[in-house]
RNA sequence: GGCCCCAUGGUCAAGCGGUUAAGACACCGCCCUUUCACGGCGGGAACAGGGGUUCGAAUCCCCUUGGGGUCACCA
């Protein structure tokens, strides 16, 4: 039988590294069997869902490439893939467990089930259920629903024997019957089923053979597997990935700022969908061995949960930067034109001449190898880009010396009657102030540097000077003069 | 607190009874370069502690310590 995978997110908020790391390794897991990944929203909780939440899940998936072969948004055999839209599928299920007698309406508040909870906390012991409504005779129903309260749907929990399960990443786990915290609600007041209902439900009827998910979920196992017995259902195989850890070593929390953990936000700052993908791969799992560049298909191809790690993984930011520069310097400033595009743009905008896709290749092709993602571009070459350039301490005592004046001012007397301004144009343009003036070398490109950029450093000062322009290299040179004072040599 | 999980450098991690304990990120130094970046070379930096088992433990077992997850009508 072929293998079949889900990811099963609730649409509370936004995808974060987590949860795609998460769809990830199903995916991977999936492909690498040549099965199916399945999409599926679990919205049962009413209160908590966003709009739209669910579609922008599905767009950052499709925006890493983890696509799924059936699903929300999608659509397949095994439909619907939405929990709110299946209400009368689980309805049919709590009947059919009324029906054997392994569930019974509980009539308790929150409120008291609060105050037992607190109680047995204080205690010292596992928080259970008491059990207090598991024998209810017909007349203190009717008494309770006469009251106006709304049952929820508990499952009877028999506490003869241990459950165990042999996890694929983690090997054996029993759990003692005490440790799963008596008869578990199974229908909510509202009438909705709960979660750990409902995926059994919808992992069973989609034929779900492998569910890999967060640790958090190990302890929701047990119930998972009890409720699977009293279908009668052959439970899928489980496997529970370690957790993303933030700065703080603790579960990474939503609302965590310390660190960028949306990916739409990765996204925003010009992250390369294939570094990310490579990144959250490697967090958690390794193939083993050296490398850590893997292109899609490569990963696809390693995957398997038995290298996958036990241990929480904290999430190197600074990693991920690294990889995706690695990335941005192995494509092609062609290539990165239509990614870089909405945020060389706005930086140029102000300019009087537009800027055509040649120009913005060429700026890009100048930059990409120094930035870690595309949005840093304008920022790292805000010199070319802007046209109020402050200069720097250093670049100000470079034109202030003596052979800085000599060696402008012969540009500018060369550069007026230039004709040629390509990078090559402008190599020849410098031979030829370095004849008139004898200076080569720092003496020669330090002071050109410093007047058209207002700094001693930066990429390529041939293409640099083509990019910026006649017009504002002989700009900029006129300032630059004013300040170095001329000393004419022509 | 109960139940459960985990434990190699600052971080990600290789290692599955015998290694000088890989590699990568970050950091530092050198080289390359007109400069910066990229790249190359080099450096500092780890088996939580204690008992066993064994000729021999990072590797196997136990305990301690530490960290984490979970105890909902949330997922």
């Amino acid at each position: 039988m072929s293998v079949r995978l889900r990811y099963a997110p609730s649409p509370t908020g936004h995808l974060h590294i987590g949860g795609a790391r998460t769809a990830l390794f199903n995916y991977l897991f999936a492909k690498h069997h040549g099965g199916a990944f399945i999409l599926r929203i679990e919205d049962t909780d009413l209160d908590r869902n966003v709009e739209s939440a669910a579609q922008e899940f599905a767009d950052n998936l499709r925006w890493l490439g983890i696509e799924w072969d059936e699903g929300a948004f999608s659509g397949g055999d095994y439909g619907p893939y939405v929990s709110t839209e299946r209400l009368d599928i689980y309805r049919r299920h709590v009947d059919e467990l009324r029906d054997k007698g392994m569930v019974y309406e509980c009539y308790c508040s929150e409120d008291e089930l609060a105050v037992q909870r607190e109680e047995l906390l204080a205690r010292g012991e596992m928080v259970r259920y008491s059990g207090r409504c598991r024998h209810l005779s017909k007349e203190e129903r009717e008494a309770r629903i006469r009251e106006g309260r709304k049952p929820t749907v508990r499952f009877r929990v028999m506490d003869d024997e241990p459950v165990a399960f042999t996890d694929l990443i983690r090997g054996d786990m029993i759990f003692e019957p005490q440790g799963i915290g008596g008869d578990f609600v199974v229908v909510k007041s509202n009438g909705i089923p709960v979660y750990n209902f409902a995926v059994v439900v919808d992992d069973h009827l989609m034929n779900i053979t492998h569910v890999v998910r967060g640790e958090e979920h190990i302890s929701n196992t047990p119930r998972q597997l009890l409720l699977f017995k009293a279908f009668g259902w052959t439970a899928p195989v489980f496997g529970h990935v370690p957790l993303i850890l933030g700065a703080d070593g603790k579960k990474l929390s939503k609302r965590d700022e310390s660190i960028i953990q949306f990916i739409d936000q990765y996204r925003e700052y010009g992250y390369l969908p294939e570094a990310i993908f490579n990144f959250l791969a490697l967090l958690g799992w390794t193939p083993g061995g050296e490398r850590e560049i893997f292109s899609r298909d490569e990963l696809i191809t390693a995957f398997g949960l038995n290298r996958v790690n036990r241990s929480g993984a904290f999430f190197d930011a600074a990693k991920l930067a690294w990889m995706n520069g690695h990335y941005l310097r192995n494509h092609s400033a062609e290539e990165l034109l239509p990614l870089a595009r909405r945020f060389l743009e706005p930086a140029v905008a102000g300019w009087q001449t537009p800027v055509n896709d040649a120009w913005m290749i060429e700026f890009i092709a100048l930059y990409k190898d120094q930035v870690s993602c595309l949005s840093e571009l304008p920022v790292v070459g805000s010199v070319l880009v802007s046209d109020s350039v402050s200069v720097e301490a250093d670049a100000r005592e470079t034109l202030e010396n003596e052979h800085a004046s000599t060696v402008l001012d012969a540009f500018v007397k060369l550069a007026h009657a230039w004709t040629d301004w390509t990078p090559d144009g402008m190599k020849s343009l410098l031979k030829d102030v370095q004849t008139v003036t004898g200076k080569k070398g720092k003496e020669l490109f330090f002071p050109v540097r410093a007047a058209i950029t207002g700094r001693l450093h930066g990429p390529d000062l041939n293409r640099s000077l083509a990019l910026l322009g006649r017009t504002r290299v002989l700009d900029r040179l006129g300032k630059a003069l004013a300040v170095s004072g001329a000393r004419p040599v022509l």
